[in-house]
DNA sequence: TGAAATAACTTGCAATTTGCAAATATAAAT
DNA sequence: ATTTATATTTGCAAATTGCAAGTTATTTCA
């Protein structure tokens, strides 16, 4: 029987390959990193830079690199808080929303091929229980930050 | 209600997280990319160098290289193999072994830490649900190389 | 008020990591 | 034998990383 270790470890390493592989969307070529740079600005509203680095665990100035490479991609503008100048706020342009819903749709699309090879009932209870080790790990602060989520 | 993406895109973003912060045993300092090394070379049976770089989905070039580091840190071998002197074949060191399993215990510790928070039928259920789906996503071949395992 | 401390973000720089193209060395095929 | 294919390594140039230091804006509190 394996130890949950290798079942997550299995698990991982493939979803980062179909991370790779499904973020490259018309022109664009992003990187795996890039891709869940852009998931997070979508799902959240208007973060500051600082608020996307940490939910990632990316240095911030290594991020702040990040984000610039995708402005001059024009896929994220980075607008000024007009409460606190020194804080930028992060959202999607119209060009980037469409790329980020376009590597959800891939994702999606995908991880239905897998689940075909599943029952409706095993998939199901797939999904419940990822719900619930998403909930059960944001409760536990042991190891690596609490990402909220 | 979230998407699968949503729940795997969180789940997968903790655990590297997860992967990140769990990989420093004494004096070595691991990349998550050597974890992962380490652990796929544990768990195969001398596998060769093309091997292993194809079940992880690593540029073999870049593959060489690491290797190499993990071989300066004394932690993998390379054997030639003596029916073909091309393939070199990899194996732990004692010390390698050691550092692996230690990494295992880590990541088996958090993960037992996360899954105080759910109930015993909870955890069973979803540690099923994962076998299930990773036997799934090895029968799709659709969009990343399917990794065996 | 107005210096000193703090916070958000950026840039300099040096080290590491990456992947393509080309090289080496061995094996298989014809 | 010569060509072709396979496994691995090296050269090199580009991209990515993180620390230290810098800039600009805000807060603190004497």
């Amino acid at each position: 029987m394996e130890t949950p270790r290798e079942l997550f470890q299995i698990m991982t390493r493939r979803l980062g390959l179909l991370n790779k592989d499904c973020c490259s969307v018309g022109g664009c070529n992003l990187s795996a990193a890039q891709s869940h740079l852009l998931y997070e600005i979508y799902r959240s509203h208007n973060p500051s830079m600082q608020q996307v680095a940490e939910t990632l665990g990316t240095d911030i100035t290594t991020f702040s690199r990040q984000v610039q490479s995708l402005v001059k991609m024009n896929l994220v503008k980075k607008t000024p808080d007009p409460t606190d100048r020194r804080v930028y706020t992060l959202s999607l342009t119209p060009e980037g929303k469409m790329v980020a819903t376009t590597i959800d749709q891939q994702m999606n699309e995908y991880l239905n091929e897998a689940f075909s090879h599943m029952s409706e009932f095993e998939v199901e209870t797939l999904l419940r229980s990822i719900k619930l080790f998403n909930e059960a790990m944001g409760k536990s602060s042991n190891c690596c930050a609490p990402v909220k989520g």
